[in-house]
DNA sequence: CGCCAGGTGCTGA
DNA sequence: TCAGCACATGGC
């Protein structure tokens, strides 16, 4: 059991915001997986208290996947640069990009693309059972992420059985590019945004956005912007004029928000996701009912 | 039944 | 460069 200090740090609103997949809520704490171990997280005002059976996890390895040594204050005052984005900040404030696995968050926005969270997770879930490794905590059933290696030589239409649709070839052909090293994680991992952002994009079934997610969610790429059906409808706001295509928005946001615009993503998304659940009940998670408003 | 979901690839001006 | 379309699937 560790015990990890976590100040100005909301995990609900970081684990809930679709930055990620496969956590789960339920009995007050949050399960997945750090590090490939599996855990049960909560979060006491500034402390995270994280369970676990496997020995290998340390406090670093918290720290750093949750993003507890980024200083959020001026990363924050850096992008507090219009109202829309104030009340969003204002709203959430500590919520923070994780930082994800570069292969399992390729995946995960590989299946995104052309539909909801909801199946999305489901898809995700159904390959972890099929071809990862069982991992149990807790009388939690949890699965590591299988490897590319694995997937490269999955048959598509084993894929195609999970209810991958379309993705299935795609994820095939991405999880060979992978396993042949074509796709060097951790080389982009120091290089820039813009040479990041190419190479994610010769991965099949990998746009724009897709390529993005994966820049800014696994490779800390902070400039990287995506922008999905969401984010179009909130960046509305600042083209009264212009019809706002997915390419102008794109531009506008990087110059408008600046080196963390990805962060400012993060909150404009999320705030925009739980003010339409706010009118709907989802029990599943905690805290996305209606808050902060009086009326 | 129609519409929507964290889009992408392909095609034709 | 850019609009128009098909694409699997499930919830509402």
């Amino acid at each position: 059991m560790l015990h990890v200090p976590a100040t100005d740090f909301q995990l609900a609103d970081t684990l809930t915001s679709g930055q990620t997949f496969r956590w789960r809520f339920k009995d007050g704490a949050f399960y997945g997986l750090i590090c490939g171990c599996a855990v049960r997280v909560r979060q006491a005002d500034s402390t995270l208290t994280v369970e676990t059976v496997d020995s290998r996890l340390t406090e670093q390895d918290v720290i750093r996947y949750f993003s507890l040594d980024v200083d959020l204050a001026p990363l924050l005052a850096s992008i507090d640069n219009d109202a829309q984005v104030h009340e969003a900040i204002t709203r959430h404030r500590g919520l923070r990009i994780v930082r994800q696995d570069p292969w399992e968050c390729l995946v995960c926005f590989i299946c995104s693309s052309f539909n909801n969270i909801v199946r999305i997770q489901g898809m995700i879930e159904r390959l972890c059972q099929e071809f990862g490794s069982p991992l149990s905590f807790n009388g939690f059933r949890g699965c590591s992420f299988p490897s590319a290696e694995t997937m490269a030589h999955v048959p598509e239409r084993r894929l195609r059985e999970l209810g991958l649709g379309f993705r299935a070839p795609y994820l095939k052909r991405t999880a060979r590019l992978v396993a042949e090293g074509k796709l060097p994680f951790e080389a982009l991992r120091r290089t820039d945004y813009v040479v990041t952002k190419q190479a994610l994009l010769r991965c099949d079934g990998v746009g724009d956005k897709v390529a993005d997610c994966v820049a800014l969610f696994g490779l800390q790429k902070y400039e990287a912007f995506p922008v999905d059906v969401w984010i179009e409808r909130a960046m509305r706001y600042y083209f009264r004029t212009r019809r706002p295509t997915r390419a102008r928005v794109h531009d506008f946001a990087r110059r408008h928000f600046g080196r963390y615009a990805g962060w400012a993503q993060q909150y404009l998304y999320h705030d925009a996701r739980t003010l339409r659940r706010a009118v709907r009940i989802d029990a599943n998670l905690p805290g996305q009912g209606v808050r902060g408003r009086s009326s």
